[in-house]
DNA sequence: ATTCATAAGCGTTATATTGACATTAAGTAA
DNA sequence: TTACTTAATGTCAATATAACGCTTATGAAT
């Protein structure tokens, strides 16, 4: 009970078997980052490796609320839209020789089966300031294209997130919480080639998404570039949740 | 541990937190079913309620197999593919007053907060036959159109489930498991019409189908039909295969 | 042998969407 | 005024779409 986590909820109790790890998708423009975090031991070594922020769940809270919860409390990060992707449920994915020392020293049962429920984002990286706390010790973007392992089953994990995104984003629009309010449709490519690793072709691209008929054209330019100034855009949050209830689907009759 | 459900595997434990709940779609050619339990409590009154066949899951099986063995266990079905659609966790999920009963008869702990993981199938029911056990006493296939309700939240994963599968239609075929090896393409047209409940235009219908590029048409008529025979088609495995892989979207590059 | 009932199977047209591909336009900087 | 940079645009051939009704093959009934 004196552990950290239990801070704010003396009165409530972790349940020892179900965790919540959240990835999160932040975007600066150019590429996609996840959020990572660093941990640190009881002896306050820092565990090198990076994870996933994610922890047990307490009774009391639904599965979204922990996830939100998990979160804000590793990262700092609130009031995000998190979208569950899958459970993972192997007996042992935290058994790994080299993630034993860390469990020990911040779960009270660092034995116990965990099942985990994943959780995914997709932030404007500028929008947040990040504020690592609880075990965190360090909460970062990393380039998604760096991270080439996790401990536990996170890079699993976060390979499924992946799948989910790509799939989901061919079926519904993004980008309302990944695009500046105002932003040029050249924007708006560079996220879709950064989602799907791939080089798009421009012309198809604006006409493409301008018959999906989720974005407004706005009379603004861009100012001061040394180029020809882009037309702004921004979403019709209207047509655009609609399209996000409905997805676009080929294959309908 | 005098406990039905462990029978089999006296030195496992159960974990109290963490169930499955399979929702199995089955086609009789006709219309949806989902196959469902009467459920019998320690006094051996049948609860009245149909529910969906889970349980809690032992600590050395990952999700898939708990899935599968339950599903075997309540309903005697077993080689079926399923897949995750979801995880369920309201802390009250299973705390409804009229749930109680029966939670105490075959629990050992009926008071654990339980998060449930949702697995779908789709299977030709006369491929079948069930074989209720453990505290399952009749296993049957309801007509999907006729369930209106069910204990805990297997209502709202129920519909959870038909929205996952009605989604995954429209971005992969399905059929393999549903119809017979070999079949008509009216036959398929009434399986795509029972999963989205809804008539089809049956040229439209058999132009799109035939584009996909799935099945392979048969020397093979129907016979002794007191009309004109259909042909019989049947899966292509490889390419039905490979569009189960990567699907078909409307918004690609 | 003829007719009847039933479900199978087919085809066209007008419209929209796709992918592939190269040039011009608008601004700042030098 | 020129150079540089990124924005913006258009066409064509091919393919896919939705909407729509008539003909065909069989067994059953007379």
């Amino acid at each position: 009970m004196s552990n950290n986590i239990m801070k704010n909820k003396i009165n409530k109790s972790l349940n020892p078997n179900i965790s919540v790890d959240c990835v999160i998708f932040g975007f600066d423009g150019k590429e996609l980052h996840v959020l990572l975090i660093d941990r640190e031991n009881e002896l306050k070594n820092v565990v090198s490796a990076h994870a996933l922020p994610g922890n047990l769940i307490y009774d009391h809270e639904n599965l979204n609320m922990a996830a939100e919860r998990v979160l804000k409390e590793l990262t700092g990060l609130s009031n995000i839209y998190l979208e569950q992707f899958g459970a993972f449920g192997e007996p042992d994915r935290i058994k790994k020789k080299e993630d034993q020392p860390w469990l020990k020293a911040v779960r009270s049962n660092p034995n116990a089966r965990v099942v985990t429920v994943g959780y995914y984002s997709l932030i404007r990286m500028s929008d947040y300031e990040l504020n690592p706390s609880s075990f965190a010790k360090y909460a970062s973007w990393i380039p998604l294209k760096d991270i080439t392992n996790l401990p536990f089953d996170h890079f699993e994990i976060l390979n499924n997130s992946i799948d989910y995104l790509r799939s989901n984003t061919k079926i519904r629009p993004v980008g309302y919480n990944l695009l500046p309010k105002k932003f040029t449709l050249n924007e708006m490519q560079k996220l879709y080639e950064a989602i799907f690793n791939k080089k798009i072709d421009n012309r198809n691209f604006r006409r493409k998404i301008i018959n999906l008929d989720i974005l407004d054209k706005l009379e603004e330019k861009q100012e001061g570039v040394a180029h020809k100034p882009a037309n702004y855009y921004q979403f019709n949050v209207e047509k655009y949740e609609s399209h996000i209830e409905k997805g676009f689907f080929k294959f309908e009759f």
